[in-house]
DNA sequence: AGTCATTCGGACATCTACCT
DNA sequence: AGGTAGATGTCCGAATGACT
């Protein structure tokens, strides 16, 4: 029987070359500006990820699947293939703001904390059942690193696991100068959301 | 001087798996 | 049966550093 190198594994080129034709990036921008810090609150910023994570399935092409499974958010469906990815994001994660001037690629991601725990972690790194690759998306930019380079690059934090991904080893997805400025729409999820939350309650007897 | 950026730890809710 | 470590994701706040 063979072994896993049966199993042809594509390159963190080919998943960030398919994010970046396969997904609409513009409105993944214009969603996450008009949400803004909707859902920034400290018990709503798990929804923000869920938000985030079925917008790549919404704005693909159908090739993206959200599965929210444990260190694996979306299945990439490539040649009849699929690949787990984990999701990330963070604001500023490759690019500064800007301000007032242009926004400026960082030389390395923002830290991202890949996992952590209340207590004492027992990871040194990602686990063997992390997924495949890492997408780190931003408001400016996202990146896709496989997960041999990804561990050159994580460190253990006490509690975490911590990635320190320098900008040079990623294949990235889109940047500033892939979008428009953000159309900005009128969305009120925290307000749909209480109305969600109130309606299901109501149905309690 | 005043803006912009970085850093660090802690905060949030709640489930499952495992332990005694 | 009851307790808790470990897992999930993101940002805030304050203090400090860097730049124009």
């Amino acid at each position: 029987m063979m072994k896993q190198k049966g199993t042809k594994m594509v390159s963190q080129e080919t998943i960030a070359h398919h994010f970046a034709k396969n997904v609409d990036w513009q409105k993944f921008v214009n969603l996450a500006h008009s949400l803004g810090d909707q859902l920034n609150d400290a018990q709503w910023r798990f929804f923000k990820a869920i938000v985030f994570e079925n917008s790549m399935e919404s704005f693909s092409d159908g090739s993206v699947r959200y599965v929210g499974e444990e260190g694996c958010d979306l299945m990439v469906k490539i040649k009849n293939k699929e690949y787990k990815v984990e999701m990330k994001y963070m604001e500023g994660a490759w690019y500064t703001a800007g301000g007032k001037s242009k926004p400026r690629l960082r030389n390395q991601c923002k830290g991202i904390i890949l996992m952590n725990s209340k207590g004492t972690n027992t990871h040194a790194t990602v686990p063997d059942t992390y997924a495949d690759f890492l997408l780190v998306v931003g408001l400016r930019g996202a990146a896709v690193i496989d997960k041999p380079t990804l561990k050159q690059y994580t460190t253990k934090h006490g509690d975490s696991i911590q990635a320190d991904i320098p900008s040079d080893v990623v294949d990235f997805v889109f940047t500033p100068n892939h979008v428009k400025a953000p159309t900005l729409q009128k969305i009120n999820l925290r307000q749909e959301l209480n109305e969600a939350v109130r309606r299901t309650i109501a149905q309690i007897q």
